[in-house]
DNA sequence: TTCATTACGTA
DNA sequence: CGTACGTAATGAAA
């Protein structure tokens, strides 16, 4: 056994190295007097899935004792692994999701038996304070936390020490898990250390939980969210990798096309937004938008986007806005994707259950699903149903609306939902006067529309005008009939605006606490919204497990469920999850409803009838 | 190699 | 006083 000894905050901490087997059984002796004990893996990556990954070293601590066992070096290390996960009564992991299917991958302990024995302080941390760095808060990666939580100077040699290593190997720090040597002292007191911050942070932050959080069982809740998403996560989603190649050679060959036209004007770069601005400045195109002003330019700079670009009306214009698409689109969907697949022809996106400020979940990785294009099934299109099963899209209607309502009681927003009418001509008819006999849309039935969304999210009257192409004269009219017909809405967001300028927080239905900076304090309306929506889904998720239905889950997107069904079933399944998923909020439903397609998620969307 | 900035895709 | 994200790319700083 090597041991090593660090100094945390003057306190010793022994990092115990198991070399040989003999070592094992003071190992064991740990395990079984720490019945809660820290917990993480050293690996080889983070594609868990990929075919050449392996774990390399489990480590178990306490608050100043800690073993690493090399599971690299075969089954007497793999098998006390085992033992020990099985052991614990309870094991504290920073993103416990990870080791989960590190273990059930590479020491044969299933993620099911797993599951119910993690704790997990990125969880906790999120219960405690969901705001990331650049927000002002302490983060959510492990670092991070220790650095607010426990030691700015330790964290800063955890993360130096990660540095020096690359360094010392020459490599990159992403590279450096699979190149280092196993028993290099550094790299042992690095991995031996992590699950002593863990143990330690968790009773730091076990305190910290808000008590109305505790009451409402937000911990346990979202542990067994997590652990569902692990399983999803598990499954994977079948690639039709012969339609993401065809894609990608399409693709590739429109940015060539269109990259040559753009060399004819003298662009050799249509990505540089430089070479743009000086070719379009000698062209004699007068720009005029500027992007933000920062600290280092104050006046910003000219703006090269979309909104630019097609006002110009010139051919570059056009030829540098598609070039850069089909670049984009490419790498970011197709190729991603086909670099994720596993052995099984499937790719894994990484679901962080709980991550946003709201807690809103979100997919990384292979499968960045909340972004893929949603006009049609272009992207969509690769990923397939099991063989013999069919896409499934179940979403809710009108979540946000419908939660903005009975949150805050509006009487009349209420009324329209529960009589089923179309809350953006209400809007429209409050601002504008009545409909027009005889038609079915108020002639301003967009404004009433950009009026709802922009209130729920926070804006007023000057981003409903520019988001919306309504003019500021109709925006501002609008706005105002907005906040007097719904007087309701008026009373509640007052209300959190002033919860979040007393206490800097609010809470929501759930009773999760969340941040809102007080110069921002009208954000506080839409985080209210944001969170509860994000927590309706997440009650969903959890129903259907309950339900037996995580096997046909493939991605969980805001306000969607993505299902592979067996196609005879289809229809039935549907149904039953389509009333699993809905649920009545304060009152009031939140109907959910679903689409049918063929094998690809993309035919969902390509349906004739489709509300996408 | 890392960071800040810009742009763009979604709910 | 529109919210919340992730990814790709450039160009400068280290």
């Amino acid at each position: 056994m090597k041991v090593i000894e660090y100094a945390l905050k003057g306190e010793p901490v022994t990092v115990n190295v198991v070399e040989t087997p003999e070592d094992l059984p003071a190992f064991r002796d740990f395990v079984e007097s720490n019945p809660v004990l820290g917990f993480d893996t050293e690996t080889t990556g983070l594609e868990w899935w990929s075919p050449g990954f392996h774990c390399r070293l489990a480590q178990f601590g306490n608050a100043t004792e800690a073993f690493v066992l090399p599971v690299e070096l075969g089954p007497d290390y793999s098998d006390a692994t085992r033992w020990a996960l099985r052991k614990a009564h309870r094991l504290i992991a920073h993103n416990g999701t990870f080791d989960m299917h590190v273990s059930e991958r590479c020491v044969d302990s299933p993620l099911e038996v797993l599951a119910p024995r993690i704790l997990d302080t990125k969880l906790l941390a999120h219960l405690v304070d969901p705001r990331a760095v650049r927000e002002a808060g302490p983060g959510l990666k492990l670092e991070e936390l220790i650095k607010f939580y426990v030691d700015p100077k330790a964290a800063e040699e955890v993360k130096g020490s990660i540095a020096a290593l690359a360094k010392k190997y020459k490599v990159k720090k992403e590279e450096i898990w699979s190149k280092v040597e196993l028993f290099d002292p550094d790299y042992l007191l690095y991995a031996g250390m992590d699950p002593v911050w863990a143990y330690r942070l968790f009773h730091i932050l076990l305190p910290k939980v808000p008590a109305r959080s505790l009451k409402y069982g937000l911990v346990s809740w979202e542990h067994r969210l997590a652990h569902i998403m692990a399983k999803t996560e598990r499954t994977g989603y079948l690639l039709d990798e012969s339609y993401a190649r065809a894609r990608i050679s399409e693709l590739r060959a429109d940015q060539q096309k269109w990259e040559t036209a753009a060399a004819t004007h003298g662009v050799e770069n249509v990505n540089s937004n430089q070479q743009l601005i000086d070719t379009f400045t000698d062209l004699g195109v007068k720009l005029k938008k500027r992007t933000k002003p920062t600290p280092n330019n104050p006046h910003g700079q000219f703006a090269m986007d979309d909104d630019v670009l097609s006002s110009i009306g010139h051919p570059l214009a056009e030829a540098v806005v598609r070039a850069k698409k089909a670049g984009k689109w490419r790498k970011t969907w197709f190729e991603r994707a086909i670099k994720g697949l596993d052995e099984n022809g499937r790719v894994h996106g990484s679901v962080n259950s709980c991550q946003a400020r709201t807690a809103r979940m979100t997919v990384t990785g292979a499968i960045p699903a909340l972004t893929f294009p949603a006009g049609d099934g272009y992207v969509r299109g690769m990923f397939l149903a099991d063989k013999g099963e069919v896409s499934v899209s179940i979403d809710f209607s009108n979540m946000e609306l419908r939660v903005m309502a009975a949150a805050s009681g509006d009487p009349v927003m209420l009324e329209a939902f529960r009589k089923n009418e179309d809350l953006h001509n209400l809007t429209a008819i409050a601002a504008f006067g009545p409909m027009p006999p005889g038609v079915e849309k108020h002639p301003m039935r967009k404004a009433g529309k950009g009026t709802n969304f922009t209130v729920c999210f926070g804006g007023g009257w000057k981003a409903v005008s520019d988001q919306w192409g309504i003019s500021p004269e109709d925006a501002k009219k609008a706005v105002k009939a907005f906040w007097g017909t719904y007087t309701g809405v008026k009373r509640f967001a007052d209300k959190l605006q002033r919860e979040a300028r007393r206490t800097g927080y609010i809470y929501t239905a759930t009773g999760r606490r969340l941040p809102v900076d007080r110069d921002r304090a009208y954000a506080a309306l839409n985080y209210y919204i944001q969170s509860s929506a994000r927590d309706i889904t997440a009650r969903a998720v959890i129903e259907l497990d309950r339900a037996g239905y995580t096997p046909w889950i493939r991605l969980v997107i805001h306000d969607e469920i993505v299902f592979s069904f067996p196609r005879e079933r289809a229809a039935e399944l549907t149904e039953k999850a389509a009333r699993i998923m809905e649920m009545t909020f304060k009152g009031l439903l939140i109907p959910a409803d679903g689409e049918i397609g063929e094998q690809s998620w993309g035919s969902v969307l390509d349906l004739e009838n489709s509300k996408h």
